[in-house]
RNA sequence: GCCCAGGUGGCGAAAUUGGUAGACGCAAGGGACUUAAAAUCCCUCGAGGGAAACCUCGUGCCGGUUCGAUUCCGGCCCUGGGCACCA
């Protein structure tokens, strides 16, 4: 295939390289919007880059592990495999006919052996380091079908097929000490200054660096004691009562004696584990009859159960301070706990805690020997006491957890781990663990768990039937694009050479997970030895979603039929503004819902396939990039397409209609063609400035600007001139976004073979000059007059243009001129009063 | 609940980052061409007032800083993304 070659990117030391990095989809059936979109802005950037002359390379693969393929599995009593390569293989020919500049030798697949078989031994080399391990954690078991739900198919607390309450459970699955690297992976983030600073932000707070005290709180009657961590030791001597897990050994112990509390902990294993849902539940608690003593005073504070504290993070057990701290000021309202204020405001403003918690910092009182101090002051005096007394320690604690690799799924990457007849685990030593293929899923257990050729082998022991978090697979396919044939080892040379990747472009809802996961398994790399650098990504893209109005009608029973977009008919008011919208089949009203995300539930999806049909390809990239700038959200509009589709026409046709022959621009111009090319080259200049900075939208409003000027041109040689000269600059700002048409054209009037490889146009300075500029005058900020100035005026005289100008005399006459401000080239503001 | 964004004409948006608010496009209205329609081309197009010149108001809401605020600061409201097993 031709477009194979022309994309075909090769390692050459002596040309700069550019890794240009599109977030591989997942083969879900058919490309969507939000695919066309992201893989537009790709391929717009690379073949910008590649103009600019560097060695770009820009692959593209299949994330084809994953949830879907095994419901689909069920669905249509396909096995996964199937269905995913069938996916594959139809939005590879959809990629290549919407004219994505991929080098396909490269391609990929998550759930190809020879992919999987490097991440199952770097797995077994991390447990050997000791970056592996096992440990308990908790999962959602719907109790009907008798399997691990994933958060998303826990619906109101109940499992989304069965229907039944979900409940929790704790597991043994395997980690990735990810928290070894904490540090690293939040102060590496200061080597991106090419990363959104939102994502930077949502980074930094998700890994969650905070300096507190780790310390012990004695138990009653025992010399047991709990381990509690916090971030305000200001706030110490305010601690009227502790809370710890349901399932903490203390609470179990409890509940042995005590039947209320036990359904209590019975009752707290109901309902999912995500963090939404532990936050905006209802917080119940339920005493233990147990006390704790409070580490500084010795007094006694009461130890409650709680369904909120998460034995799984930290030690399980956490201070409550109701005074300051509003979550434990609602329970202890709630459950009539004594609420202590000991921090009080700096000022002479009085705060009490009768209506809510005081969560500012201030002034310690009630605290004893602490009495008076800040709360600064008092976090390095409580912290220093407890040292000396030996009850607790300042301590560095991040938000981050270890990262949960293992899945109780079919569809994923086999975990290279084999247990022995007494549960140990060792690591596997020949890969790939190979997935079986030819299997059936019915939705209840786990395939691998009813496939004993898979897991039993010799001497008793059996394989691990758990599977990788399909993020694992997508944490380090950016570096095997390199040398996706490497037969000897995970990675070769060739990673050196193109990573790591310049520009990597990708949906907004990746901003935590993902990233940091790549972030994280590319340190894992670099200390495997086999690459250098430190980060992935050097510059990061993150584009919005694609949304589209919606329709519906309700039904008797309050359910909705939705109805697509393009079976809908609007009409208007006088001013264009909607009054109504009727199916087109039936000509009766349906209601609007509102723009939304294209989804399949709400049916406002458009078809990419059917709109390159109907438009082409260009139209369909020329409208993804004019529409909204690619961080932002783009709204679909069937009309906006058409408005595209009509502005590739215009240029077409302009073009059509000029002769091929090479006029030079003539070193006189008349003053209204001099005009016309300081359209063109204004306008070139914010292109180029647009197309550094990555706002498209306003790439190509300079292009229509252009090509408007274009068409007031006349028929002298003159104008020919100019003409060609802007087609040429045109074609080539357009190239990247609409690389078919341009090409055409490009060829057709002779500028040149193939404008993949023409030179990137360049500004002419000496077409901006101008003899007189424009003035905008203002007094007291409000604009008065415009007024003409020669370009070599002083200030002086500026301002006094300005003055004289009637109007402004109107709005100074009989006030004084105190201040008269001239911003260069733009604005003379006089204040006068 | 917590973290992060975003709110500008009828609509998508722009404003080179503190200096003319609304570029470019869509929709709408008027006109030309046509027997007619489509296509194409030309004009109008934030709101209110005024023959006009021009004036007043206007960038989610309230307040502040500034000669000047869509842009900076403080407080609210709404919408969207993420919250560790969707990808």
């Amino acid at each position: 295939m031709l477009v194979n070659q022309s994309f075909k990117a090769l390692e050459d030391p002596d040309r700069e390289k550019f890794y240009c990095l599109s977030m591989f989809p997942y083969p879900s059936g058919k490309l969507h919007m939000g695919h066309v979109r992201n893989y537009t802005i790709g391929d717009v950037i690379s073949r910008y880059q590649r103009m600019l002359g560097k060695n770009v390379l820009q692959p593209m693969g299949w994330d084809a592990f994953g949830l879907p393929a095994e419901n689909a599995a069920i669905k249509n009593n396909t096995p996964p495999a199937e269905w995913t390569y069938a996916n594959i293989d139809y939005m590879k020919g959809q990629l290549n006919r919407l004219g994505f500049g991929y080098d396909w030798d490269r391609e990929l697949a998550t759930c190809d052996p020879d992919y999987y078989k490097w991440e199952q031994w770097l797995f077994t080399r991390l447990i050997e380091k000791g970056m592996a391990y096992q440990k308990k954690a908790t999962v959602n078991w719907d109790p009907v079908d008798q399997t691990v739900l994933a958060n998303e198919q826990v619906i109101d607390g109940r499992g989304w097929r069965s229907g039944a309450v979900v409940e929790k459970r704790d597991i043994e699955q395997w980690f990735l000490k990810i928290s070894d690297y904490s540090q690293e992976l939040l102060d590496d983030l200061d080597k991106l200054p090419d990363w959104p600073e939102r994502v930077i932000t949502m980074q930094k707070n998700w890994i969650g660096r905070s300096v507190g005290l780790q310390m012990q709180f004695g138990l009653e009657n025992t010399t047991e004691t709990l381990e509690i961590f916090t971030t305000r030791p200001d706030t110490l001597m305010g601690v009227t009562y502790v809370a710890v897990a349901a399932e903490h050994p203390l609470a179990i112990e409890a509940s042995k004696t005590n039947p209320e509390l036990a359904s209590f902990i019975e009752e707290c294993k109901l309902g999912g584990v995500s963090e939404a849902e532990m936050e905006t539940m209802e917080k119940k608690g339920f005493p233990l009859g147990i006390n704790a003593i409070h580490p500084v005073t010795g007094e006694t504070v009461p130890v409650f159960a709680a369904n909120f504290v998460l034995m799984s993070y930290g030690s399980g057990a956490v201070m409550a301070v109701p005074g300051h701290d509003q979550r434990d000021w609602e329970f202890a309202e709630k459950y009539g706990i004594e609420k202590k204020q000991v921090i009080f405001p700096a000022t002479d403003e009085q705060v009490g805690i009768e209506q809510a918690a005081y969560v500012e910092k201030g002034i310690l009182k009630n605290s004893g020997e602490f009495d008076g101090l800040t709360s600064e002051q008092a976090f390095d005096a409580i912290a220093d006491w407890l040292e000396a007394h030996g009850k607790g320690q300042r301590q560095v604690n991040f938000r981050l957890r270890d990262w949960g690799v293992s899945r109780q799924r079919y569809w994923g990457c086999p975990i290279p781990v084999i247990k022995d007849s007494a549960g140990n685990s060792r690591p596997a030593t020949e890969f790939p663990v190979r997935l079986p293929e030819d299997v059936i899923v019915d939705g209840s257990g786990s395939p691998l768990k009813k496939m004993p050729e898979f897991y039993e082998l010799a001497n008793n022991e059996q394989r691990e039937t758990d599977t990788f978090d399909t993020f694992f697979e997508s944490s380090w396919y950016f570096a095997r694009y390199c040398c996706p044939d490497a037969n000897d080892s995970m990675l070769d040379e060739r990673a050196r050479y193109w990573l790591p990747v310049d520009q990597y472009v990708g949906g907004i809802e990746h901003a935590i997970l993902h990233l940091l996961y790549a972030r994280f398994f590319n340190k894992l790399m670099r200390d495997e030895g086999l690459i250098d650098n430190d980060e992935p990504f050097s510059r990061l893209l993150t584009q919005g979603m694609v949304i589209a109005e919606t329709f519906y009608r309700e039904n008797a029973d309050g359910s909705k039929d939705w109805f697509n977009p393009a079976d809908i008919d609007i009409e208007r008011d006088s001013k264009g503004k909607v009054i109504q919208a009727r199916l087109k089949s039936d000509g009766q009203p349906v209601i609007s819902g509102g723009v939304e995300k294209m989804s399949k539930s709400k049916n406002n999806g458009v078809d990419p396939q059917d709109l390159i049909n109907r438009f082409g390809a260009d139209t369909v990239r020329l409208y993804t990039m004019f529409t909204a700038p690619p961080d932002q959200s783009l709204e679909w509009s069937e009309e906006g397409v058409e408005g595209a589709h009509r502005f590739l026409k215009r240029l077409w046709i302009l073009a059509a209609e000029m002769s091929s022959d090479e006029l030079g621009i003539p070193d006189e111009l008349p003053e209204r063609l001099q005009n016309s090319r300081r359209e063109i080259h204004t306008n070139l200049k914010k292109a180029l400035y647009d197309y550094e900075r990555q706002q498209y939208n306003t790439v190509v409003s300079s292009c229509m600007t252009i090509v408007n000027n274009l068409y007031k041109l006349d028929e002298t040689n003159e104008d020919k001139a100019v003409l060609r000269e802007g087609m040429s600059i045109v074609l080539r700002l357009l190239a990247p976004i609409a690389p078919h048409v341009t090409h055409h054209l490009w060829t057709e009037l002779g500028f040149g073979e193939d404008i993949l490889t023409a030179s990137w146009p360049q500004l002419d300075e000496s077409a901006l000059t101008q003899d007189t500029l424009e003035y905008v005058v203002q007094v007291n900020g409000k604009v008065r007059a415009k007024i003409q100035v020669a370009a070599d005026a002083d200030k002086a005289a500026i301002e006094e243009t300005a003055k004289s100008n009637e109007n402004v005399q109107r709005f100074t006459e009989g006030a004084t001129i105190r201040k008269v401000i001239v911003v260069p080239n733009k604005l003379v503001n006089i204040v006068a009063n």
